[in-house]
RNA sequence: GGUCUCUUGGCCGAGCGGCUAGGCACCGGUCUGCAAAACCGUCUACUCCAGUUCGAAUCUGGAAGAGACCUCCA
């Protein structure tokens, strides 16, 4: 059974809508996924973690998901590069391995990222080289549709037919006839017929490593064309929610649209979801500008413009802590706080196990589940929910201190969910480091904060504040309260 | 230049016509041997101009600034 009612922002109509799947409780979500040739970054972060949310939480209102995100390790051409050569076969020559060796390295590195980041695994993570045969297949539909011809051993798709057919550019708002005044003219690129038209399959130029036998050359897939291939595959011809970073806007998924449109006889797509960008102190990510920073440099601290190391919790809770349809902008000082605000999640959560139960509760728990839900239906608003968990730490503390007052049931009740929402559904990882087993640290623990409280005890604070502050230098926190000495680890 | 998006207090960041967002920082208070933590309180806002409205951060028009995309490729 479905129990809320989600509501998701659709590019396609530039508005929010309510989530109906095509199929009653199922939903198949598909995300372009990572290209292969270089460390995860920031970049791969953001899309990576707006779409768990999605999963994660189309999962937790009863919608069975088939979460598809492809990886892309054919066909990539450096964006500086003057000659076209396919990124994956440059970065091989010049490390002298074969290009799926390559590949399979970046493919490892990123998993590693992302589970640090505690982003789950897709359902299925088809890679674009294992589909070559989908592809070829659905370029054949194109041509025999009419919509595509071949020229020099390559295919393009025919997008001014396209567009006098089914109109062109409903996705990024593109006008067809802008498009092509706007074009300047290469040298060069004369085997299209249109500045507009996209390539389908490439013949490959002979230094090209990645290469495949297809009725009209040996080459490569377009790029678009590996999504539009997948996701038919594993999700049908029409599938409920297709996500990407907006830079994909245009062209790539509105050539998907295109393409989909032709081989499928209908659009596939039901919703388009676009994360926005990621700056770095205002400024766009990017190699030549020096602000290029992987996830594990932010993990280690690693890097000229980081003050200090990030665990991946705290860049999870810092990019949960903006809409995912606004920039965001990294800054040690956002970073820095945003980690504050996490431990104090982190030190409410604890706290709610040793709450005293009242016979009368001063605070309306369900209507703060109830917000909390709101939050997330109206098209995964975290930040919302995020104000949510802070506002029941402020409760928890204020129980704890005695200002104000829970009953047993509400108690529980706001156990349960503050849980669901910080762990199940945002994704966080329990600050483990204290809490978990650890007989022998607790056991040291409480001897050392004993002799410290006899010290206390005695007046003798020169040695309770030599605890304290070794203790400190150590990265334990030690908090004196009304019950006793307690203590925790920082990061 | 074209298309689109954005511009909120010291920083990050919600808000979508009237009601305190929230976090971090700062300041004051409670607590504490001192501190930290916690709680309470205070202080800084809606880029600018014009309009619609009883009422606008929120709608409309204009200006300025920022960003994304706009050849090949992915």
């Amino acid at each position: 059974m479905i129990t809320q009612e989600l509501t998701i922002y659709n590019t396609l109509q530039k508005n929010k809508e309510k989530f109906i799947s095509l199929i009653p409780e199922h939903a198949g979500l598909y995300v372009c996924g990572p290209t292969v040739y270089g460390e995860p970054h920031l970049g791969h972060a953001r899309p990576a973690i707006t779409f768990d949310l999605v999963f994660r939480y189309l999962k937790h209102i009863g919608y069975k998901v088939r979460y598809v995100r492809n990886i892309t390790d054919v066909g990539h051409l450096e964006n500086d590069a003057d000659e076209g050569e396919d990124k994956i076969a440059k970065k091989a020559r010049l490390d002298q391995l074969e290009p799926m060796e390559v590949a399979q390295f970046y493919i490892d590195s990123y998993h590693k990222a992302m589970d640090k980041l505690n982003v789950l695994r897709p359902s299925i993570e088809p890679r674009a080289s294992g589909h070559i045969i989908e592809q070829i297949e659905m370029v054949q539909q194109i041509l025999d549709k009419g919509f595509a011809y071949i020229s020099n051993g390559s295919v393009y798709f025919d997008v001014p037919k396209f567009d006098q057919e089914f109109g062109y550019g409903k996705l990024s708002g593109r006008v067809l006839e802008d498009m092509i005044s706007n074009t300047r003219e290469l040298d060069g690129q004369d085997e299209k017929r249109n500045a507009a038209d996209f390539a389908l399959w490439k013949k490959a130029s002979p230094e090209h490593i990645m290469r495949w036998n297809s009725p009209w050359s040996i080459g490569f897939p377009g790029w678009h064309i590996e999504c539009t291939a997948m996701s038919t595959k594993y999700l049908g011809e029409h599938f409920d929610i297709h996500g990407g970073g907006m830079d994909l806007i245009f062209p790539h998924h509105e050539s998907e649209v295109c393409q989909s449109t032709v081989a499928n006889g209908k659009e596939s797509v039901k919703y388009w979801m676009h994360n926005n960008m990621i700056t770095i102190n205002g400024q766009k990510m990017g190699k030549s500008l020096g602000n290029f920073i992987t996830l594990n440099q932010f993990f280690n601290g690693d890097h000229a413009m980081l003050e200090r190391s990030y665990n991946a919790m705290n860049i999870r809770f810092f990019i949960m802590q903006a809409h995912y349809r606004g920039t965001l902008d990294f800054s040690n000082e956002a970073l820095i706080a945003a980690e504050k605000g996490m431990l104090k999640l982190n030190a409410a959560d604890k706290l709610i196990e040793k709450l005293p139960a009242s016979n009368n509760s001063s605070e309306n728990i369900s209507e703060w589940v109830k917000r909390c839900y709101e939050a997330m239906n109206d098209d995964l608003n975290t930040p919302k929910l995020i104000a949510e968990l802070f506002d029941a730490s402020r409760i928890i503390n204020s129980v704890k201190d005695g200002h104000l007052q829970l009953t047993a049931s509400d108690i529980d009740l706001l156990k349960e969910n503050f849980r669901l929402f910080y762990y199940d559904i945002l994704g966080m990882v329990p600050d483990t480091a204290a809490v978990q087993g650890e007989d022998v640290t607790e056991k040291l623990m409480d001897l050392i904060l004993e002799i410290r409280q006899d010290a206390k005890t005695n007046k003798n604070w020169g040695v309770a504040d030599m605890i304290r502050n070794k203790l400190t230098d150590a990265g334990i926190v030690v908090k004196d309260t009304k019950e006793g000495a307690e203590w925790e680890r920082k990061n």
